[in-house]
DNA sequence: CGACAGATGTGAACACTGTCAACATTCGTG
DNA sequence: CACGAATGTTGACAGTGTTCACATCTGTCG
């Protein structure tokens, strides 16, 4: 077996990989190029082919934590069952996606954080399917099918992204005026956008 | 005049406003607590003095941020005229309120961003006036006045909050679909909360 | 008034970080 | 096969949070 050959073939995945795993388990906070580069078994140099700074490498999580987010939200809405009317079901599809999107966030919390952390790089490579778009293909959805009313076709995207980023954001916030129940708020939330956009 | 006394005679003071003028201007990620100790003309190690760690100087800011922002709120629902029909004033106010909530965001993204950065220290002191204790009030009214049905009145807060907040964090965040024009998105959001509270 | 305890500030050090420049090694391609 | 581009290494620099031993001041009690 190669001991160590002075390529490492696949570092700017690996760099990636080893980041995530910190992020989950720790916090984006947490991250650290010196580290990542000992765990990766590479001089802290090495980095620099393939992240021109720390904040490029913030930066790259934040967007994988982002896809992370959108692939749940696929999830939720492809398991929802293809029975019954084809409006109650656009409906029901919708309200998985909303609630995906809080369970994803109270659930990896660390990841949430990531995924929206402040960053002033800008990547290259845009996002792959953005949460966004489930979103709102979910709402046109809604429309077609007559759940949703067409007057509501343009701000209803940013009634239900507010509403359920908003829950998610509080929900795994440090700092509260006092102890919420997550489980009760979501549904309350979620009826809530449902009258904001009928 | 006094050259240099030895006690500083309100570090703890100075300090935090420094901090407040770096987050304002720079952002809270920027903080240094060398480079505030220089700031104020004293040598690093006397910060500790005053916060156990950066964490602790971070946490304090942040409630500052958060306290402006309640500040905010108050005064934007002061700022309503006092005339007119109860229950319609009370909409206007709970209205206002929102729109301070997300405007305060956009104006000051460092500052509201800092109100809300994760961090995982408790602080003693506690927050003075709550930006949610404001909210809520504001809620109740509504119901006094019936301009809120009494059922929504357990739900309304969280459901009003989640929304407000949302879209703050949205309209702040450095990573987007596609740009996204405030003023009009503020309003729609608003006229989606009254209907979900309604 | 004066001594003493506690609060507050200083200086020098440690371990750690991001970043860079000069150099070494390997890969792909003419 | 040779050579340029890509990738990895070594060693350094400036800067950071944090600590410890020490200096200085402030208020309080006999």
């Amino acid at each position: 077996m190669a001991e160590k050959p002075y390529h490492h073939g696949a570092l700017e995945l690996a760099l990636s990989s080893a980041a995530m795993e910190v992020v989950r388990t720790s916090g984006i906070a947490d991250l650290s190029l010196r580290d990542l580069a000992r765990e990766v078994g590479v001089s802290p140099s090495a980095t620099y082919r393939h992240f021109p700074s720390r904040d490029h490498l913030v930066a790259r999580v934040s967007q994988l934590a982002r896809e992370s987010l959108a692939g749940a939200l696929l999830g939720a809405r492809d398991a929802v069952a293809a029975t019954g009317a084809l409006k109650r079901r656009s409906v029901v599809q919708f309200r998985e996606i909303g609630r995906a999107y809080v369970t994803f966030a109270v659930e990896h919390p660390t990841l949430f954080e990531a995924a929206f952390t402040p960053c002033h790089i800008r990547l290259e490579r845009a996002d792959d399917p953005s949460a966004w778009i489930v979103l709102v293909e979910a709402i046109d959805h809604m429309v077609v099918t007559g759940a949703v009313p067409a007057v509501r076709r343009k701000d209803a995207p940013i009634i239900a992204w507010s509403g359920v980023h908003g829950l998610a954001q509080i929900l795994t916030a440090s700092v509260w005026p006092s102890g919420i129940d997550a489980t009760g708020e979501i549904d309350a939330v979620l009826d809530g956008i449902s009258r904001a956009i009928s």
